[in-house]
RNA sequence: GGGCGCAUAGCUCAGCGGAAGAGCACUUGCCUUACAAGCAAGGGGUCGUAGGUUCGAACCCUACUGCGCCCACCA
């Protein structure tokens, strides 16, 4: 792409019909949701698959219906929203599908709780009455998230937006589950699942926390005399399920036991002693007790060994069938009142309390899980992990971040069959039918379901990851061979937090490569880190720092939240985020705004083409260099993810350079009244124009008001990305701009350290600028350092000598008595002092024979350049010292 | 128990082999007609500790210390 391209496409843009007229002061509030209205109205949002520009494609993590915006969501969204407008600028057919996950667990414990406060149980209702319930609630609250979005100025394409429980992802659930069951990867099997007996359901392994506890660890002797051995368990109430005693078949202790039968106490029940290679003789006793319903471990001792399963608990936590006393209690309860008991029978043989260990927790009801034995769907992940993982070691997926994909790798290749049953009503039923004598069916979304005596259907429905899973093809139309998918699959990049990789991300490699013949889901995985206080604290609602992003954008514009996001964003890492950051990059939007203002003030206007650098002065190259270096650069850092970089680095060109110099520059120059401030006005309007457009993924509102203003054209929106303008760099200009800004930096200072008001006019005479090629920069330096022309009767009465590449210039001031002298004197022993402290460095270096030998020519050049500058400072600094009056 | 990451200015972070950086905070002086949500000037760091490699280390290696995160069925 270049220059010439970038203003030809432009052209086609329609005249917006508006004043081109700034507010007098910026107020986000004012504009935000009128353009927001403007851009989805106008389609600019809208992904066209007949259009002949190349696809890019995004398809949002969806937000659970029941969720609303919070920090984290406003910062993905502002990554996402970056990367999409930068490509729809860049003549992309751009594509960002919005949508929202049904949720299952979230909102059927959200209207179960519902219903509980008006007095109901849901299981009155039945499964029909309940969904009722569940999809009014979706009309009414469901979403909130999706007007928040319009808010943070996402410019997702809202007639593609889905649902997981939409007509069309539901036939892709059927569709897939039915292909999955077909090849034999959906199996059923009686496993211990993660139980929460809150919800009544299983819960996956990833909706388990394990969380450090003070629980007990109690010692207990079963069996008698010889025949007893003592056990340790931090769940005594388990120890009604017992089936047997495990020891590890090396231990001589009690290698005696093993093969005959001991007494369970409390239940009348004699267990066996067996030998496993799975108990650690060093830990506690080196005896185990085996409770193969109720412990994952203990599952497999008691599958080896081929132990009965005693499910002694009820689907509530309950005790339940075991014929003791204990049944009815719930388990907490038992554990006391089992301990209880075995403690007047002199079977405690130790207690320690308190007992930290590691237990699991439901993620949604926070209590503690039950490992549960039940019947339950699965798939069989082993050959759809193997592609998965081959996906991104073939690099035909890439992770960025780069180190994430270890992450990445060792998860995919760690994963266990996958539980997609859960005991709930809301979410995808499991289309399988179960018949009369034993059968069962998987029917397809096509086929009609078995009818007759004794059929019915699994009461059970999927895992809400299992539609996840499908959403980059399948809220494209996927089954359906579309336009949309052929064009958009696969996505162009995902992006989401590392914290997802896990839970969605692999789910989609899985359902992504084997639904669509081994085409991944998306070309590049983008993992952004969580945002954090401003302390670098993890966001809770309990450490009471969660911070409310629409207040922020009520407060500082939408803009300024968006900025200081992006400017928080480097790949893969945490990113802090406080109010003062955003007021901050309120102060941003405000000066740009401000800088946009004068520049109109005062005639600027967007050139069809740029002035011919040979007409230009000094300043006007030096800006337009800089500019192109920042396109290149933000450009480059963009294309990388690193948007922590590109903000800063178009922070500092706009702020320290464009702002603090170039538009003091081109003060001395519109003030000339020649052709050079009518090219001025030109430069001012170009580098305005390049710099709104670069801005324009980052801060949507301010730009599009600032651009249509100053362009008078419809829409940044539908700009071009910017190019370099391809011109040659002139170095020259750039060096005598540096050289005019130091010698004005040192004389301000001079002026500072003397004590001088800013208004204060002192004359100055320049001595030796004409020498060094300055002269057509004395204007300036006079009006920034606020220096006059020496007038009649003008006596030197202090001098500084700015030294600059290839020589120095000596400025004389008149400061008719003004002059602090201690505070020269002071002054200038801290500069010598320093002088002498860099020429004993580069004398130590250059002395140093092994590194005169070794180091680059180019290093060691330096270091003498630096020597001579720090010997001529030393004799121009002493001369001074000499010439001030004594006393 | 395994794995990963981080320790740089008061705070939050860049820099990752050749003179210590940014934003905010701080000090001083200014309402200088784009901007006080601002302008100008300035102060502040033996780059966690101890070794090593190198002519040269914030940067590479080793150990240690202190944080953080992820995974895990130690009863």
């Amino acid at each position: 792409m270049n220059l010439a391209a970038s203003y030809t496409l432009r052209v086609t843009q329609t005249q917006a019909a508006q004043p081109r007229e700034l507010p007098s002061t910026w107020n986000p509030a004012d504009v935000e949701a009128e353009l927001y209205q403007r851009w989805v109205a106008a389609g600019y949002f809208t992904a066209d698959p007949a259009s002949d520009k190349p696809p890019f494609s995004i398809v949002i993590p969806p937000p659970n219906v029941t969720g609303s915006l919070h920090i984290g969501h406003a910062f993905e969204h502002t990554l996402m929203d970056v990367l999409t407008r930068r490509r729809r600028m860049q003549g992309y057919d751009a594509l960002w599908l919005p949508g929202m996950d049904h949720a299952s667990i979230a909102v059927h414990a959200l209207v179960e709780k519902q219903l509980r406060d008006e007095g109901i149980d849901h299981r009155e209702l039945g499964r029909e009455g309940f969904l009722d319930r569940v999809w009014q609630w979706k009309e009414k609250h469901g979403g909130a998230i999706l007007s928040q979005m319009r808010r943070l100025g996402d410019s997702v394409d809202w007639s593609r937006e889905r649902f997981t429980m939409d007509d069309g992802l539901s036939r892709a659930v059927r569709t897939i589950f039915k292909k999955l069951y077909d090849d034999g990867l959906i199996y059923r099997a009686e496993r211990l699942v993660n139980w929460s007996p809150d919800m009544r359901s299983a819960i996956s392994d990833i909706e388990v926390e394990h969380k450090e506890v003070e629980g007990e660890l109690v010692s207990m002797r079963y069996g008698d005399g010889e025949n007893s051995i003592v056990v340790a368990t931090t769940r005594v109430e388990t120890m009604l399920g017992d089936t047997a005693v495990a020891v590890h078949p090396d231990d001589e202790r009690y290698r005696h036991l093993v093969g005959t039968e001991i007494e369970l106490p409390l239940t009348g029940r004699r267990i066996p002693v067996v030998a496993d290679t799975h108990v650690d003789p060093e830990f506690g006793t080196g005896a185990v007790k085996v409770t193969p319903a109720h412990d994952p471990n203990d599952f497999e001792i008691g599958q080896r060994h081929d132990l009965p399963m005693l499910t002694i608990m009820d689907e509530q936590g309950r005790i339940a069938h075991t014929g003791t006393e204990f049944d009815g209690m719930d388990r907490f309860e038992a554990r006391v009142a089992v301990r209880e008991r075995l403690r007047e029978q002199d079977r405690i043989v130790a207690e320690k309390r308190p007992y930290l260990h590691s237990v699991g927790h439901s993620s949604r009801s926070k209590e503690p899980i039950e490992p549960r034995l039940s019947l339950q769907w699965y798939v069989r992940v082993g050959p759809l992990a193997k592609a998965a993982g081959d996906a991104v070691r073939d690099g035909r997926v890439e992770v960025h971040p780069p180190e994430m994909a270890k992450r990445y790798f060792d998860w995919v290749d760690n994963l266990h069959d996958w539980n997609i049953s859960r005991q709930l009503w809301w979410g995808h039923r499991i289309p399988i039918w179960y018949g009369p004598n034993g059968e069962v069916v998987c029917v397809g979304p096509d086929e009609e379901p078995p009818t007759g005596d004794g059929w019915h259907q699994d009461e059970d429905v999927l895992d809400t990851w299992f539609s996840s899973g499908l959403w980059p093809f399948s809220t494209m139309g996927w089954p359906d061979d579309t336009a949309d998918l052929r064009r958009y699959y696969p996505t162009s990049v995902l992006v989401t937090g590392y914290d997802i990789l896990f839970f969605w991300v692999i789910r989609m490699m899985l359902m992504g490569l084997y639904a669509m013949d081994g085409e991944p889901p998306f070309r590049t995985i983008a993992l952004h880190g969580m945002v954090r206080d401003a302390h670098g604290k993890k966001m809770s609602k309990s450490a009471g720092n969660t911070v409310d992003p629409l207040e922020w954008m009520n407060s500082y514009g939408t803009d300024a939240l968006r900025f200081t996001l992006a400017r928080g964003a480097n790949p893969g890492a945490d990113s802090p985020i406080s109010e003062e950051w955003v007021a901050g990059s309120r102060s941003f939007c405000t000066k740009l705004f401000n800088a946009t203002k004068f520049a109109m003030m005062n005639g600027a206007r967007v050139p069809d083409a740029l002035p011919a650098r040979s007409g230009l002065t000094d300043a006007d190259r030096w800006i337009l260099d800089r500019l192109d270096q920042l396109v290149s650069e933000v450009d480059e850092l963009l294309e990388d993810f690193q948007f922590a970089k590109a903000t800063e680095a178009l922070y500092h060109f706009t702020w320290d350079e464009f702002c603090d110099w170039y538009l003091e520059l081109s003060k001395v120059q519109l003030d000339a009244h020649t052709e050079r401030a009518e090219s001025t006005r030109e430069v001012l309007g170009y580098v305005l124009d390049v710099l709104l457009r670069l801005l324009h993924p980052t801060i949507p509102y301010l730009t599009e008001t600032l651009w249509t203003t100053l362009t008078g054209r419809e829409s940044v929106v539908i700009a071009d990305w910017p190019a370099p303008s391809g011109e040659q760099a002139d170095p020259g200009a750039a060096e005598r701009i540096a050289a005019v800004q130091k010698l004005i930096t040192e004389i301000r200072r001079f002026r500072s350290d003397q004590g001088l008001k800013p208004g204060q006019r002192v004359a100055a005479r320049l001595g030796g600028i004409a020498e060094l090629g300055l002269d057509g920069h004395v204007a300036a330096v006079r009006s920034l350092a606020r220096v006059t022309e020496p007038a009649d009767g003008f006596t030197s009465s202090a001098s500084i000598e700015v030294g600059l590449t290839g020589g120095t210039v000596a400025v004389e001031l008149d400061l008719s008595g003004a002059v602090d002298v201690e505070a020269e004197r002071k002054r200038l022993a801290k500069d010598l002092a320093a002088a002498e402290k860099e020429l004993s460095g580069a004398d130590k270096k250059l002395g140093n024979p092994a590194f005169t030998g070794k180091a680059p020519a180019e290093v060691v050049d330096k270091i003498r350049v630096r020597r001579e500058t720090a010997l001529a400072d030393i004799e121009r600094i002493n001369a001074r010292l000499a010439a001030l009056p004594q006393g």
